[in-house]
DNA sequence: ATGTCCACAACATGTGGA
């Protein structure tokens, strides 16, 4: 089976909800693979039927009111893997949210995650965020080396430079040290960021708060996050952020994160 | 002046989360 060429990652918030809008842009991007977050289903309600008239596969991992995240796969998707093994689970150890779905398409290790927010600094969202963190890293070390991608909402912002104003985050989260920490160890592992192009404006943001027109205004983060293994990363010859897709009525708060890779060979 | 959007419980509008 040939290797997928467009790899895309995208926080839909409510794939209910979004549908409309996501079918029409699988149909405009055409992407080969789609990692999304925020699906906030149950994998029953999960709504295929429009996607599967597409071509994609769907390996969706959802709880119902918060979370879920999924993959679509029309290059295959094989040996799909639901959660961490040792996911720290939140408020207790034995309550595990669906935060996390892998499988293999195409020959790639392909991963859809949706980092915990952490609320703000000292909250114990904020511990079970780092928790998190470690708990994927372990997972993701298991599979290197090898074509992988760990892509999807890290809920944090790699560096200063991706956020519209660092002094409105000092007492925040997605910006201290410990979760830039946790994604330096993710980089140790061998995973580099592979950073899109904005397409309008300098800074490649890919979230943009809802209220306030924030993304008129263009105060955005970058927290939607393509962490690839050197084989993926080699084959990388473009990386963009679809703002289009950011516009107008009923769109998500996020963009998608587009990436090409050459053919495989 | 916490601005919007989403899901849920419940059937009006409040609540929690982002």
């Amino acid at each position: 089976m040939l290797g997928p060429v467009r790899i895309a990652t995208w926080n839909v918030n409510s794939v209910l909800a979004r549908e409309p809008r996501m079918l029409e842009w699988l149909e405009r991007v055409a992407p080969d693979v789609v990692c999304l977050q925020e699906t906030k289903c149950d994998d029953a309600a999960f709504p295929r039927a429009g996607v599967e008239a597409l071509g994609y596969e769907v390996a969706a991992h959802g709880e119902g009111r918060w979370n879920g995240v999924a993959l679509l796969s029309r290059v295959g998707i094989d040996d799909v893997r639901r959660g961490l093994p040792s996911d720290p689970g939140f408020p207790t150890p034995d309550v595990r949210e669906a935060r996390a779905v892998s499988a293999t398409c195409g020959g790639v290790r392909v991963w859809s995650v949706y980092v915990p927010n952490g609320r703000e600094p000292g909250h114990e969202h904020y511990a079970y965020k780092l928790a998190w963190f470690d708990a994927l890293r372990d997972a993701v070390a298991a599979e290197l080396p090898g074509p992988l991608a760990v892509m999807g909402d890290f809920n944090v912002a790699p560096t200063d430079a991706d956020v519209w104003d660092p002094k409105a985050f000092t007492h925040s989260t997605h910006v201290t040290p410990p979760e830039r920490g946790a994604l330096a160890a993710l980089r140790d592992l061998g995973l580099g960021d592979v950073v899109p192009r904005a397409l309008k404006y300098d800074i490649p943001f890919t979230y943009w708060d809802y209220r306030a027109g924030m993304f008129h205004k263009n105060l955005g983060m970058r927290i939607d996050l393509v962490y690839a293994s050197e084989p993926v990363r080699t084959r990388v010859t473009d990386a963009w952020i679809d703002r289009e897709a950011r516009k107008g009525k009923g769109a998500s708060d996020h963009a998608p994160v587009v990436v090409e890779l050459s053919d495989e060979s």
